[in-house]
DNA sequence: TGTACATCAGTGAACGCGCGTTCACTGATGTAC
DNA sequence: TGTACATCAGTGAACGCGCGTTCACTGATGTAC
């Protein structure tokens, strides 16, 4: 085992990006210290050489999954190339409400994931309240760039794809599920067509 | 302490209605059975004496909550006096993406305060999955009813009130929040007129 | 109506377990000379 | 370059706690006679 200043960013890297993802999959009352140690083959007590406690963590890991998400959008639609546009717009809804999408929460939206676990923190740790709705207000302005639209008709459309993505996850018929999200997708599509 | 057959019915009664409470207000995890049964003032053992286990309990009042959503959104449009219709369909948008809705998650929907955790519950404990599918659809067939549009235009506008409601939840700045709450009721009242 | 007794709703101690956190420790790192 | 030593990343035992579940028990209910 190594123990270097080099390796101890390496860790400290290494199970963020794990605390992330088993938050996207399990949300954020389902992260345990000794279980997130475990999966990154280190032992508990090391943890508080790179987290001043479990609060502290659930923190840095929502904006690390929040991070990863938006990430995930901009290559999706390849963003950064050109201005955004309808084009944009069309790929991100795409991706955003894909089957694959749908089926892999441990590397999708985190706002769709973690948003109710969010609510519920409530005035106690006000601090992954701040996190969540600074990437909510992104992705709203992110919405609202390549829609070249108002804020309201990006909230619009932000709220039909976060909720799109949710029912879709819950709806046990695949169907039924498949045709929600195609249902919200065309909608999204031809309301910006038309508008 | 009263041991009769009625007061077991008016026991599990409690329990359940408690239940329910605790997890639209705090997720399906947050529920734990000697917390319960404290708040209504009985003993964890004779927790077993009503149900099997805790995931019994769960996809009970996991059903109890939809349900008394359910019947909240009835009441709040005054359903069931005449055929459903446009009038009607507004008085839900109203009620449901209400400040008020926004504030009271306790008593609020319980698919936007469950759908992620029931999307996490996964293959194991399909049970509860079961249970949000059918209401989900009941949701939807509800809008479509009132909408007097397809399934996809109920589907379109269920997703975007989950998930407006849920945005709203979580951004911080109230003023934000209260435009998000009328931009969708906005778009969604509009829609209606124009198609 | 009155007594004897089986039923069973609810009690509370106990179980094994995993949790978040602390701490004395080990041993490689990397600096001072 | 080689040795002596301080630093500090990571280890693993221990803490107190709340969890879900079990179980022997208590005492009111409600039935049989």
């Amino acid at each position: 085992m190594g123990h270097s200043q080099a390796e101890k960013a390496q860790s400290r890297e290494r199970i963020l990006k794990e605390a992330a993802r088993q938050v996207r999959d399990g949300g954020l009352e389902s992260l345990s210290v000794a279980k997130l140690m475990r999966s990154v083959n280190l032992t508990h007590g090391g943890f508080y050489g790179h987290f001043a406690s479990r609060a502290e963590l659930l923190a840095c890991a929502l904006e690390r999954a929040l991070a990863d998400g938006a990430a995930a959008s901009q290559a999706a639609t390849g963003a950064g190339r050109a201005a955004p546009g309808p084009a944009d717009f069309e790929a991100l809804l795409r991706s955003y409400l894909s089957r694959s999408h749908r089926d892999a929460r441990g590397q999708g939206c985190a706002i769709a994931a973690l948003a109710a676990d969010v609510a519920r923190a409530d005035e106690r740790g006000g601090e992954v309240r701040e996190v969540m709705s600074a990437r909510v207000e992104a992705f709203i302005a992110r919405i609202g760039a390549s829609l070249q639209a108002d804020d309201d008709e990006a909230m619009f459309a932000a709220s039909a794809m976060v909720g799109g993505l949710l029912l879709a996850r819950v709806m046990n018929d695949r169907r039924r599920s498949d045709q929600l999200l195609h249902a919200v997708k065309t909608a999204l599509s031809e309301r910006q067509a038309g508008g």
